[in-house]
DNA sequence: GTCTATATTTGGATAGAC
DNA sequence: GTCTATCCAAATATAGAC
């Protein structure tokens, strides 16, 4: 066994998020963290000089990043409702369909730094904002909108969990099936 | 410093589950449970000779009867609507008003027993049978009820993971507030 | 039934060779 | 930039005194 390629840091950063998402903060551990991304421990800290906490920011901005271009259609798109359908769908490739928790949820939970759960929160806002500003261009009011959106974050989580613990996918794909109508009625 | 009093079964469960909420399972050590408890970690061995696994599900067990006494309601009220709020008031307490995530979310992640994640599912199918039963009774059909009661469960968790991440419990209290017109319109 | 003490493993982190 | 080797702390778990 020779040494391991170089690895892009993108790739690097997919990896390391599917462990925080099914492990949590506290319970991805620096060996399952090594194991899914294929580099050593002391590689990892090369990449990441200040440890876990780095490794758990790096995914979360990748988060964002990726999150960019799945709410993209809803600014978008010339139809809202067809925005909110896209969005859903990107979704649920993102999601792999609901198997698959959210970062937000699990990356949150006790053992997470603050910086972590700020810039968790900082994500969730933006979310909600881009959820509502569609609804504002499909004839809501402001107030009427950031509820709207909220509530579309609210079921989306939602799904999530309730997907994951009955393990039953059916759950997530109706709520995204619900979400033009929710969103842009 | 003497020993510890003698410490109730049922006192045990509520503190061990204080920390495996906010912890999820991998993140409650033994040193978190054995000081939320009072008891030094040789004496949780000694009530639970399995470990960490038998902790957690105890714990579920303990949340299990709980949860009879919170859904209690649903099926006694003589007006659904009011058996639902009267639930939904229930669950606020549980939950300390949206600060406090479920167990059914964190106790589930990786890490955790599959044995538990079991446990928490058939939970959450006995929570969601509650409400379907109290929208059939407000006149729901079969395939009404059973909708209505998975959205009910999808907008509860997700409110428990939103009102988190954001730090803003109305979040939650909303979608107690909405419960009843979701269930019993 | 709780305690102190300890064994053993795993986790996070660093030093230095290549 | 990755590796082996190592350190130290924390985590799970057990033995045996009281």
């Amino acid at each position: 066994m020779g040494r391991a390629a170089s690895v892009d840091d993108e790739v690097i950063y997919a990896r390391l998020a599917e462990v925080f998402r099914v492990a949590g903060y506290a319970g991805a551990s620096l060996s399952a963290l090594s194991e899914a991304v294929g580099l050593r421990r002391a590689s990892l800290y090369h990449r990441f000089p200040s440890g876990k906490p780095a490794m758990a920011a790096a995914v979360l901005d990748s988060v964002e990043v990726q999150f960019a271009q799945i709410l993209q259609p809803l600014a978008s798109a010339p139809e809202v409702a067809s925005g909110v359908a896209e969005m859903a769908s990107r979704m649920a490739r993102f999601y792999t369909d609901g198997r698959l928790a959210c970062v937000l949820d699990t990356m949150t939970l006790a053992g997470a730094p603050e910086e972590l759960k700020a810039q968790a929160a900082r994500l969730a806002r933006g979310w909600i904002q881009a959820m509502a500003d569609a609804a504002v261009r499909a004839g809501a009011t402001e107030t009427e909108a950031s509820g709207r959106a909220r509530a579309a974050l609210v079921r989306i989580e939602g799904a999530l969990v309730v997907s994951r613990v009955l393990d039953d996918p059916s759950v997530f794909e109706q709520v995204l099936a619900d979400l033009p109508g929710l969103l842009a009625p």
